[in-house]
RNA sequence: GGCCGGAUGCCCGAGUGGACUAAGGGAGCGGAUUGCAAAUCCGCGAUUCGUGGGUUCGAAUCCCACUCCGGCCUCCA
């Protein structure tokens, strides 16, 4: 078996993953192996955006391709509800709080009649409200670890989409175990601090040095007389004001932004994970600090393997509010295209590439599921018509490939053995999806297929989309009230056709496609599917 | 200023020394089929990989220089 290799960010080079808890054969230790992954999740003051989606879809590829290789992961992504600084121009947390701001726009919204949360002078209702737009979002894209959480016994959901607000306590803990370690002081100004000097691996993930963090001619950091170096950080602000603030034994306050992941992180995961993913932005500060706070309180290492996707452009240039060119999810589904569409979109191109986000790139995205999709629905109907139960006694799509070889027919084989190659190639999902889209063409013009050829192309399409999730259920739900409109469109539609008015019977194909209705006409008859993008390609 | 990535056909995007006559997707074009339709099927498309040198029997792939683009350097996925 081949083991997968990752970019690893700390060491700059790609190596072999080596779970900490290996399965049983040592060919192949990912099979049965137990993994840690930690995603830095979103902060929740505003809607999340594609880019951040893009950082959570990589992970999740990352999660669902080691899943298809046999090992159970164990994912964890924070929701960050304690709000961080805007202006933070220098590393003490002054400046005004996003989560301020957000409670600020809140009342904005219900002086203009747009009440989204009952009091929003409350930031935990701020907060909530967020979260739970993330989730909705996430779940259209089908993020493992927010399914996860969504299906979890309340008593679990905290230990798989933890909230800091809820951790005040173990990072109080924390911050404690640092000072007494030698690690962290308490400034002039009251405020605790992370000393880097104490730390000679500070600047490792990143590539700076103290010295230069202290010097960079594009550095924010200056000299304050409270701190003992220009880099450190703080881990606990003392402020009676804040919106958000907690007792602790250096006043009543709030806790610095790094503080969060590491200490959630090992509190559920343990003191050393195997993977910890973000996007590039968090590998300085937040990572850097995070290995500093991490190691300097359990003096073990913190993470085996730091991953880190690249950040996503839009039209060419860096996604802004004030270019035009900012995209949430629910934007794009309002334009008419499917999540599955977006997932297939930022997940399509290597994670460590920027991506160029384009609504033309939609359309390719939807055009290539739609092939997946066909596929989908011609193994399904092939199988059910020999043996209903055929489709759900398949083996887990978890299982490793080499205990599938007997299963699968020669092609089939071949297809998965490269999209496995591939991924485990630092995630070359460009390559795997080559081989789906070089294997699928001759399945879909084969005019009737077998039961045992149906059955094992089944397997292998559904161990692809284990990882994909863009091709079952082949068939989207529509919405029920514009049943009725279609129904009658279509009828309408038939009767020019038999009366060989093709002009009229073209109009009404044009009006059901501005319905997202798209027809296929048969020597059958006529079927009809919703579309997954909407009818006009942008310019 | 420091550090880090990138430039492949009309677009997106694999390929990091010989099987490259450069994967795959999208758009386009020609044909079959059809209702001079949609869908589907068949076929076509980079003598070339940012520019200029070099190394080599051999370079998209290695080295040097240059041009351009992007990211980070304490808000950020």
């Amino acid at each position: 078996m081949i083991i997968p290799e990752f970019y690893n960010t700390l060491t700059h080079h790609i190596a072999p993953l080596k779970p900490s808890r290996p399965g049983p054969d040592p060919q192949d230790p990912l099979n049965g192996a137990e993994i840690t992954l930690y995603s830095c999740g979103p902060t929740v003051y505003d809607y999340a955006h594609i880019g951040n989606f893009r950082s959570f879809l990589f992970a999740d590829l990352l999660r669902r391709y080691l899943e298809i290789r046999g090992a159970v992961v164990r994912q964890v992504m924070n929701m960050t509800d304690v709000g961080h600084m805007t202006d933070d121009q220098i590393a003490d947390g002054a400046g005004r709080d996003k989560l301020e701001l957000a409670v600020e726009k809140m009342k904005e919204n219900k002086k203009t009649g747009r009440a989204l949360v009952e009091n929003p002078n409350d930031p935990f209702q701020v907060a909530d409200f967020f979260i739970q737009a993330f989730q909705q979002d996430a779940l259209t894209l089908r993020l493992q670890v927010v399914m996860d959480h969504h299906a979890a016994p309340e008593a679990e959901k905290e230990n798989i989409m933890p909230r800091p607000t809820r951790h005040i306590g173990e990072f109080i803990s924390l911050i404690r175990t640092l000072i007494s370690r030698g690690h962290a002081y308490v400034g002039s100004d009251g405020v605790v601090y992370f000393d880097v000097g104490s730390f000679p691996d500070y600047g490792a993930l990143s590539g700076n040095s103290v010295d230069q963090l202290a010097h960079g001619a594009g550095g924010r950091t200056n000299e304050q007389a409270a701190k003992r170096h220009p880099a450190d950080f703080f881990l606990w602000k003392p402020d009676q004001k804040h919106i958000m603030r907690w007792p602790s034994p250096w006043g009543d306050g709030y806790p610095g932004w790094h503080v969060e992941c590491s200490s959630m992180a090992m509190s559920i995961l343990g003191e050393s994970l195997d993977i910890h993913t973000g996007g590039e932005d968090n590998i300085f500060p937040h990572h850097e600090c995070e290995i500093a706070q991490s190691q300097c309180a359990t003096g073990r290492p913190f993470v085996h393997l730091w991953m880190h996707a690249r950040h996503l452009m839009v039209n060419g240039e860096k996604m802004s509010k004030s270019k035009g060119n900012f995209f949430t999810i629910r934007d794009l589904v309002e334009k008419g295209y499917d999540p599955l569409v977006v997932r297939y979109a930022l997940l399509a191109a290597r994670y460590r590439e920027t991506l160029n986000f384009t609504l033309k790139g939609l359309h390719e995205a939807a055009a290539a599921i739609t092939t997946l999709r066909d596929l989908a629905e011609k193994l399904l109907l092939a199988v059910a018509g020999v043996d209903e139960a055929a489709g759900d006694g398949l083996p887990s799509t978890r299982t490793a490939l080499s205990q599938l070889a007997q299963t699968l027919d020669p092609a089939d084989l071949d297809m998965l053995t490269e999209f496995d190659r591939a991924l485990a190639e630092d995630l070359n999902i460009s390559a795997a999806l080559a081989a789906v889209f070089i294997w699928a063409p001759p399945l879909l013009k084969q005019k009737t297929i077998g039961f045992p050829c149906a059955r094992s192309a089944l397997l292998a399409l559904k161990r692809v989309d284990h990882v994909l999730q863009v091709a079952f259920p082949p068939v989207l739900p529509f919405d029920p009230a514009k049943l009725a409109d279609i129904e009658s469109l279509l009828a309408g539609r038939n009767a020019a056709r038999a009366a060989r008015d093709f002009a009229q019977s073209d109009a009404v194909r044009r009006q059901l496609l501005a319905l997202g209705v798209e027809l296929k006409d048969t020597p059958a008859g006529t079927t009809w599917r919703r579309c997954l993008a909407p009818a006009v390609p942008p310019a």
